[in-house]
DNA sequence: GCAAGGTCCTTGCATGCCCC
DNA sequence: GGGGCATGCAAGGACCTTGC
């Protein structure tokens, strides 16, 4: 099965390399990522403008490396140079400077090519469209994601969600998980985190409101899943982006 | 794609802290 | 003192995994 060959291919170039990467199509969505934790660098240091502009470079370049002013270092390639539909590869964060080893992932600038080799040489046998990954799983997870980005403020039950989707429950959960690698109330409580974090910045509405507002149905919960998810409260986030 | 059992998510409450 | 928020805990139920 090509995704999984996908998620194979990314584990083992992860495994040698010690390099998180991430799958992103032609929409810059993350797809597949390896090594990331939550919530996803990449979705921190570059925009869905910037990605589609890189994107758009790979037409022309094999392989571009996007350097941010912190240091961090992304390298962006192709899936499948042949098939650019396909999407592309994100790798990093990770630096090419000594000085910051002790912080990043340290890998000097002319090995990128080489690593970039083995990463083909592992995934050479992707010749099959992205589509036929969509129709295998990402098609109704794809569905189930824009559920939830539209009726996050509303209580998403799996019930509702599957016989919205026409699966049952059971096999829709081991599809989402495949595919986001996250369970359903995870991702469910992970969007509803960041939209918080837009409502914690305008910093009008209480904690209480603002939990209530993306579908939490306490405080108590929405400040314990944040804290989980983002690594502080509601509070101290609000605190450092105001 | 379904069923069953175990897991763990979610809720509601209590308590304490901080600030006004 | 009162309001807002953080934290911890127990219990019920929703969810996930496994086997088919």
């Amino acid at each position: 099965m090509l995704y999984t060959e996908l998620e194979n291919v990314m584990e083992n170039f992860y495994l040698c390399s010690h390099l998180a990467l991430c799958a992103i199509n032609k929409n810059n969505h993350v797809f597949l990522s390896m090594g990331h934790t939550i919530p996803h660098p990449l979705e921190q240091s570059l925009s869905k403008e910037t990605l589609a502009t890189l994107q758009e470079r790979l037409s022309q370049d094999s392989l571009i490396h996007h350097v941010l002013e912190d240091g961090r270092t992304f390298t962006i390639c192709a899936i499948n140079p042949k098939y650019l539909e396909l999407g592309c590869f994100v790798i990093g964060p990770y630096t090419t400077d000594i000085h910051l080893k002790n912080v990043l992932p340290f890998k000097p600038a002319h090995c990128m090519v080489h690593l970039i080799d083995l990463l083909y040489a592992i995934g050479s046998s992707f010749t099959q469209t992205h589509e036929e990954v969509e129709e295998e799983y990402n098609y109704h997870v794809s569905k189930a994601k824009d559920y939830i980005e539209i009726h996050y403020a509303e209580p998403i039950t799996l019930d509702a969600l599957a016989s919205y989707l026409g699966l049952h429950k059971s096999y829709f959960c081991t599809i989402f998980k495949k595919a986001t690698k996250q369970s359903f109330c995870s991702y469910t409580n992970m969007v509803r985190v960041e939209k918080s974090k837009d409502l914690l910045k305008e910093g009008t509405d209480s904690i209480l409101e603002i939990a209530l507002s993306v579908g939490f149905s306490s405080a108590s919960y929405f400040n314990t899943t944040f804290k989980k998810l983002v690594g502080m409260t509601p509070i101290e986030y609000r605190n450092q982006n105001i």
